[in-house]
DNA sequence: GTCAAATTGTGAATATAGTTCACGCCGTGA
DNA sequence: TCACGGCGTGAACTATATTCACAATTTGAC
């Protein structure tokens, strides 16, 4: 059955294809402004292919999402595995979510909109849990940073467990994401540079943990410092955010204001 | 033009009746279940007439979503009004949020998705920036609360400007909602309670900040007596969780997982 | 009270896009 | 070489957002 196996892995092939196409598609047009017979045509195929992987759009959208997590997951554990004392390394793992975000700006829009419950409940269980799974290694990442800090007696865990850690920090990214990517919101309250206030908050959290050694959120040379190493020993591959001396550097790009 | 203005008042009133029935309608169905002509026949319109209100579905979203905020935002100004010790009236401020979306469980859905930014810059600039608005008061009347208290002593801002401050609870909150309802992410990373650790963030964000009286995050006490004088004294008229003894209670209800 | 003009509501028609399916092509194995 | 079976196809189907020409209704003047 050499023949079937084959043809599996082309199937499992043609998939890729498919969902990199869309995620060209996607980062022009956006997920909601892409037709299925848009993607079938920029894809070479015919619209029925597409149905033969994904039962409805929604199901397309998760496996979009997919790719970028996978790539934000391993970005993580690369940060995970990095030779740096335990409090560098949990910043890093804020830093490598904001450089993701930063280098892959049409992911966030479509993670938001598969995350929307609306959506998420009109995708199938089998590529919603799909999805879930490639966010794991991202958890465990953090985990790892956590379970390595507590037993380096960096850290004692009182109010929080492992995964609430992870979850705290999280919470903070994402909502901060969110908000971002509402156009105008940020400036109607008067907002600038959410990201710097970002990291702050990270330090903060994880001062108030006693994680040491305790920071001073105003000092941006220990942030900058850390920046400077985790380009030049992890992510070599990526370019550090040209010339603002500080975090607050990977401010949002510019988005659609006024689209329609 | 005595008559010019009556219309236009009638006017105002049938675009909040559509708004309530499409209101009704995405409770049962969802925002992306509901066609524009089954919210015509409920509302008993012709499609045509939605048309003369709304530019497209997006800015009904947009309408709809307002609603929402501004019961929120009512929410938050009474606890702003409460006279109670700052500190409790911050704890209280992401205790409002909790109990609006427990009440409210509609409303973040329609939120997420009106938020997301494929959704949202679908939606005209009037009908954001109307929405926005809505928005305004909930940053006022914690920022109201920030000042307060300063000037009282209770704590002294280093790092966070007053909007800061806002938003850093802003994003936990905003970012937890997000999580929580993806349907089966907290299960997957084995998380529950989620919103008890939001408590718990809160308060030790709280702390971080100096913020006096500086409390235990893992006083319930602190947290139940707060809950219970709000309740007594400001949401009269909501009902306190019934039952469990801790902010933890206020844990997300059944929601769709496996629909389609 | 009546009438012409203007304004507003209507719902059938249009356009677009997600989804399905009967067909025919092509690789497969004998 | 050929019959078979699975797979890709794209035209057809269905659903739904959006428009528009027309009908109804209101308006303000005579």
């Amino acid at each position: 059955m050499t023949a079937a196996e084959r043809r599996q892995r082309e199937f499992a092939q043609r998939e890729q294809c498919l969902v990199h196409a869309a995620l060209d598609l996607a980062a022009e047009v956006g997920f909601m402004g892409m037709s299925m017979a848009d993607l079938a045509r920029h894809a070479e195929y015919a619209t029925g292919t597409l149905y033969k992987h994904f039962d409805c759009k929604e199901d397309l959208l998760m496996a979009m999402t997919a790719v970028g997590n996978r790539t934000r997951s391993e970005m993580m554990q690369r940060v995970a595995a990095w030779n740096a004392p335990s409090r560098q390394k949990m910043m890093a793992i804020g830093y490598s979510d904001l450089l993701f975000v930063a280098n892959h700006p049409v992911h966030f829009r479509l993670e938001q909109l598969a995350t929307a419950e609306d959506v998420w409940s009109r995708a199938s269980e089998s590529r919603r849990t799909a999805l879930l799974e490639t966010g794991a290694p991202c958890g465990a990442a953090v985990e790892a940073i956590v379970d390595e800090a507590v037993a380096a007696g960096d850290v004692t865990l009182r109010t929080h467990r492992r995964e609430d850690v992870a979850l705290g920090l999280w919470t903070m990214s994402m909502g901060m994401h969110t908000l971002v990517h509402a156009g105008g919101l940020l400036e109607f309250h008067d907002i600038s540079a959410p990201y710097g206030l970002l990291a702050r908050n990270y330090t903060l959290f994880l001062n108030a943990l006693d994680w040491q050694p305790v920071v001073d959120p105003l000092d941006e040379s220990w942030r900058i410092a850390m920046r400077d190493r985790l380009h030049a020993e992890v992510f070599t591959d990526y370019a550090p955010p040209a010339g603002a001396p500080t975090l607050t550097d990977l401010e949002p790009g510019p988005h659609a204001k006024n689209a329609r």
